[in-house]
RNA sequence: GGUGGAAUGGCCGAGUGGUCAAUGGCAACAGACUGUAAAUCUGUCGACGGGAGUCUACCAUGGUUCAAAUCCAUGUUCCACCA
């Protein structure tokens, strides 16, 4: 189980294209995974969701342990069914809630003291609780209870994190080999190193050495620049081992996706489909489109003439426009829907470039006819 | 026909002598969103000007006052109740 198969390099880039094994099936990569952080991608259902062809969902581990809480997750038999998406699932661990939720919380190397979000009671987050509610969640692939930390971040405040996040990987994976099923579930390991080269490759080491079955890139994507996000990508893509996957996580801005798969990324995750969507922006082949514009009340050509969107297939603009100004259900989940399947099928395009040994010409298409900011 | 009440910026609606180009909300326009405290949040929103500012504005006309969206008179329209 777990074993991870590249089928095809590309020669110039470095971008890989494989195959994970996992207990619900393969994940065929490079791959794009929706977030569903509260045991539901927001406004799709999973049978919608098969239909965009999303291989893997994510879930997360700090939301679901608030509600509906471990012992109704336990009781449905795992988030699996209690959801009903027999696809692989990916869940956090809670450690991006150390980052996004940091006002409510303290931090020290044994947990973090956390008041809940929704009724401010008091909870504790630590490795060993992370992993034991993963193994409730029963997901295919858990992730190290880690500290992602915020930018900018002073050195001294980032090394903290990257030891932190060493400490909490080793504490993990001890937990998890411990109570966990390794048949069952794969954790995989964090490196941490906010911006900083050194940091960077020291945190990557450090996790290396404990031999998880893959890695994730954390601690990007959280402000600082794309030519910022691309150098640590560069540096990672020297030392991370070339035979496990490769986790970039938070990422999903288009360009983003294609940059990193040049840099050997296999796995993307983000919330910026499904959250843009929900508040009218969509992202198309050309570029970015806040839909609420009038400039498209006229407008009866789809939102994106080379996507094979249920939304792009049957809607126009105007249409689309309209339910956007009129708050409508349907408009969110009509642009949720696109931006799933456009960010989708982005990898899936260059998953076959990669097979077809065309990956160089395919990102520089996709590099010259996306513009950065609002489409043309 | 009588009595009482009301008329404010695209709409609703505060304001009842100067600090009012006028609170709020909606609509509109624009922007943000990257391991989801987000179907959310931010900005603009009379005209002209880069700005200081100038002009036109609170149903209409006239008046009181240094000063009126605010007070008075008349008119117009609308609402409620009574006949």
């Amino acid at each position: 189980m777990f074993e991870f198969r590249i089928i095809a390099e590309c020669p110039v880039t470095g971008a890989r294209a494989g195959e994970l094994n996992t207990p619900h099936g393969i994940i065929k990569t490079p791959v794009f995974m929706p977030v569903g952080t509260l045991a539901t991608v927001k406004a799709m259902s999973p049978l919608e969701l098969e239909e965009i062809n999303a291989q893997i969902i994510l879930g997360n581990t700090y939301h679901l342990f608030l509600r509906p809480g471990t012992e109704i997750l336990s009781e449905a038999g795992g988030l699996h069914e209690f959801m009903n998406w027999h696809r692989p699932i990916l869940t956090d661990s809670g450690g991006f809630q150390v980052f996004s939720l940091a006002r409510l919380q303290k931090i020290t190397d044994e947990h973090v003291l956390c008041r809940s979000h929704i009724d401010g009671s008091q909870l504790i987050m630590s490795p060993e609780w992370s992993m034991n509610m993963q193994g409730i969640l029963g997901s295919d692939i858990a992730m190290c209870f880690d500290q992602c930390c915020e930018y900018p971040a002073s050195h001294e405040k980032a090394e903290e994190a990257v030891n932190r996040t060493a400490l909490w990987a080793k504490r993990s994976r001890d937990y998890f080999m411990a109570h966990n099923d390794p048949e069952r579930q794969a954790l995989f390991g964090i490196i941490q190193g906010s911006v900083y080269d050194d940091l960077r490759k020291r945190s990557a080491e450090e996790i290396i050495a404990l031999d998880f079955p893959g890695y994730a890139i954390g601690g990007l994507s959280v402000g600082e620049s794309h030519e910022a996000m691309y150098h640590s990508l560069d540096l990672l893509n020297g030392i991370m081992p070339k035979n496990k996957p490769r986790y970039l996580m938070g990422v999903g801005y288009p360009p983003n996706i294609v940059e990193g798969i040049a840099r050997g990324v296999d796995m993307f995750d983000c919330v910026m489909p499904t959250r843009n969507g929900r508040n009218a922006t969509v992202f198309t082949h050309t570029g970015r489109l806040n839909m609420r514009g009038a400039s498209h009340a006229h407008d009866f050509s789809p939102l994106d003439s080379e996507c094979d969107c249920y939304t792009c297939r049957n809607f126009t603009r105007a249409y689309l426009r309209h339910l956007a100004m009129t708050g409508e259900i349907l408009g969110s989940r009509l642009f949720t829907w696109h931006n799933l399947r456009l960010t989708i099928s982005i990898a899936e395009e260059a998953r076959d470039a990669i097979i077809a040994g065309r990956f160089p010409e395919y990102m520089k298409h996709f590099t010259e006819t996306f513009h950065d900011g609002d489409e043309e």
